[in-house]
DNA sequence: TTGTAAATAGTAACTATTACTATTTAATTT
DNA sequence: AAATTAAATAGTAATAGTTACTATTTACAA
């Protein structure tokens, strides 16, 4: 694949936040590089990136999102605020029971967890 | 709310199939009861039946799915066929862990298995 | 029955994404 | 260093899925 500076810009801005982006808002960041910088050619990229492995994508809802941490994880959700954070845990499941009872061969996860966040619970003892 | 014909067959279609159905596939049924229901009827129902809770949608990847079991459930997801199945275990996982390290007060998951379905497996002693 | 507000059918509008095409550019060859 | 070439781009048009709008119909209460 050929070097592009654009596909460079997109892959930065991705991988510099934990914020999950959508295409949109990754547009709005790129024009910042490059003035001109085409709403097609960030789609384009972020479709190459996935498929070269260099980010994810997290359909949240009815939103599409990326991620820079390509690392197996998964997320909690706030239901208030609707803010994705990355956690590094992973769900248990009978595995033997999926296979046995569903004749289902697993190879991957995808887990998320609704709750409130820190800024929206009701606890009492915070900081 | 008031009786609707036309949001009881929407229930009735989505109620009486496990296959997970898209909004499309919905209407292409409808209209064989009410020939000319309105997709616009159909989309308005399905919002309708979901904030009742008749109803709950699964976001498939880029696909908004329709399901009429709403007991807690999760989902097996075929990688070659992309069919969705039902499954009734829990994951489990540190709740704890996810409380002290988050601050995250969790109530409700979402769980996908990514995989083979018995119809793509490789397993060999198939009946 | 008649009155009414909710629900509908049919259509237009909107949003997110993909497709198209002439031009530009990265990288290779001369 | 210039010429070559195919990949990538900008800008625009098209598409798909969904929501909004409005005149008409319908459930159901008075």
């Amino acid at each position: 694949m050929r070097f592009s500076h654009q596909r460079e810009v997109v892959r930065e801005i991705i991988c510099s936040t934990k914020s999950h982006p959508t295409a949109d808002w990754i547009y709005s960041q790129a024009k910042k590089k490059i003035s001109n910088i085409s709403l097609g050619t960030v789609y384009r990229n972020l479709k190459t990136l996935e498929e070269i492995g260099s980010i994810k994508v997290i359909h949240d809802s009815n939103q599409v999102r990326y991620d820079g941490n390509v690392d197996g994880h998964h997320h909690l959700k706030c239901i208030k605020c609707g803010i994705l954070i990355d956690i590094d845990i992973q769900p248990v499941f009978n595995k033997k029971k999926i296979m046995d009872e569903y004749d289902f061969e697993p190879s991957d996860e995808k887990f998320f967890i609704l709750g409130k966040c820190k800024k929206h619970n009701k606890q009492k003892n915070r900081k």
